[in-house]
RNA sequence: GCCCCUGUCGUCUAGCCCGGUCCAGGACAUCGCCCUUUCACGGCGGCAACACGGGUUCAAAUCCCGUCGGGGGCGCCA
């Protein structure tokens, strides 16, 4: 049998952290099996339906790396065929009118039961469940209904679907057997929590695909996490891209079980997956932040924001820590961090500048290693720790006490900044700004 | 209130289906050491869990029952 599965995005909202994983997840298991993955939009609720918030879902859906197949299909077109549907029920007995609504007789003292893919059998017993809508008052269809009717007119053989699903799957059921239609299999993942094992929610901070990815999140790190929530390849190895995934992926696998979301697990992922990103695939991401953090990129091309990004790759967690680390590449009026300008105002240290910046100008071309050598020698020359050149030249060429290798520093800001700096100190300038 | 799902380190999990190889393995976080010009990376090591109580069994994280805990649902929302 042809594997369709389908993601049924509600355009209301930007796309949610757990609607992602559960398109992910949907994917997987479309691609493991050579099926497709279709996409439906659940547009029913005129009112709160929104174009641009379509448009957003889609948008993030491919920025995770997820594709689709065949045509969207839209709910909002089709409230006919669900009037038609509801119609032929009430015509079998199946179903009656109340007032302009259309609902469904519900058949007591049955059992309903299913296999789901995750968690096992499960029973309902139809006393606890009461006639159901089919149509609203306003003629529009409830969701159970259109949802039923929709994944058997699009012939899917599979749902994976929110936990929270899992008390309509008796529901749907009943219209699946009403309708004469075979009822798919049913999966029904477990949802994310937030830290605190309460619903994931804004106040547990980002809830929007849309909200990670303008926090510097690489779409890879995001997938590789939210995949990694809920179902565990097996082996002992975590970094792993959709296509990998892809081959080994296994519903059975998943567990039953509510997770919590772990930003720093995310982060830790996020910092992974920047170590080994392309420069190319980076330099234009970073770009945008640096921008975005009000600096002028005017003077600075790609080839030195990447070799500004080759020092920093491997401190940032996110594309968003960079500007923050990064200030003194890109401006001389840098801040100087609290505690630093002592460094720079000792008058030893202001001698060991201006001496150090009188012996710097002849180094050329200022490489990092000549440079270094160059503090060595000056270090043992004067029976001093090399330490005690590095960081007052590190505040004064950066205004921080933490951060790349300070040689190779210099060798990126260049030599005619790096002394226009020195200089500043040892003058005693360094404080007008 | 009723119905359903669920319970291994702080977190994500492996193991559970096919009891013994588990005084429970990995990862994140955390702590310490090493590397080192700082921070980070990296390396090494530490702390840390089978919710609880009963069974079954020679033997239970693994099987059964109960309790407690967590989550979801009970909409003319989706």
């Amino acid at each position: 049998m042809m594997v369709r599965v389908r993601f049924a995005p509600s355009p209301t909202g930007f796309l949610h952290i757990g609607s992602a994983r559960t398109a992910v997840f949907n994917w997987l298991f479309a691609r493991r099996y050579g099926g497709r993955f279709l996409l439906r939009i659940e547009d029913t609720d005129q009112k709160r339906s929104e174009a641009r918030y379509l448009e957003e879902i889609l948008k993030d859906l491919r920025w995770l790396g997820i594709d689709w197949d065949e045509e969207p299909v839209f709910q909002s077109r089709r409230f006919d065929i669900y009037r038609a549907k509801a119609e032929d029920l009430v015509a079998a007995g199946k179903a009656y009118r109340e007032g302009e609504a259309v609902l469904f007789r519900v058949e007591k003292g049955r059992t309903i039961e299913y296999k789901d893919m995750i968690h096992g059998p499960i029973a309902w017993q139809t006393d606890d469940i009461k006639d159901q809508v089919l149509i609203k008052s306003d003629g529009s269809p409830a969701y159970n209904f259109s949802c039923v009717v929709d994944d058997g007119f699009m012939g899917i053989s599979h749902i994976l679907r929110g936990d929270d699903h899992i008390s309509n799957t008796p529901k749907q059921i009943l219209f699946y057997e009403a309708l004469g239609l075979r009822p798919p299999e049913f999966g029904h993942m477990p949802l994310i929590l937030g830290p605190d094992g309460s619903k994931l929610s804004k106040r547990h901070g980002g809830v929007s695909v849309e909200e990670y990815k303008r926090e510097g999140f690489l779409p890879q790190a995001l997938a590789n996490y939210l995949f990694l929530l809920g179902w565990s390849p097996g082996e002992e190895r975590e970094i792993l891209s959709l296509e990998e995934a892809v081959k080994i992926f296994d519903v059975a696998a998943m567990n039953a079980v509510q997770a919590k979301f772990d930003i720093q697990k995310l982060s830790w992922f996020n910092a992974e997956y920047i170590k080994k990103a392309g420069a190319d695939e980076l330099i234009p991401l970073l770009g945008i932040h640096l921008l975005e953090a009000g600096f002028d990129l005017a003077s600075s091309d790609d080839a030195y924001i990447g070799r500004v990004l080759e020092l920093y790759r491997v401190r940032i967690k996110t594309l968003r820590d960079f500007p923050a680390m990064v200030e003194c590449f890109f401006r001389d009026d840098f801040a100087v961090e609290e505690g630093g300008r002592a460094l720079l105002d000792d008058p030893g240290n202001r001698e060991l500048i201006a001496d150090l910046a009188v012996r710097l100008e002849s180094i050329d071309p200022f490489g990092h290693e000549a440079v270094e050598k160059l503090f060595r020698e000056r270090a043992a020359e004067r029976g001093i720790k090399p330490a005690q050149l590095i960081h007052p030249v590190r505040m004064a060429v950066s205004g921080r006490s933490k951060g790349a290798g300070l040689f190779e520093m210099m060798e990126v800001l260049g030599k005619e900044t790096v002394l226009r700096r020195l200089r500043r100190v040892a003058h005693g300038s360094a404080d007008k700004a």
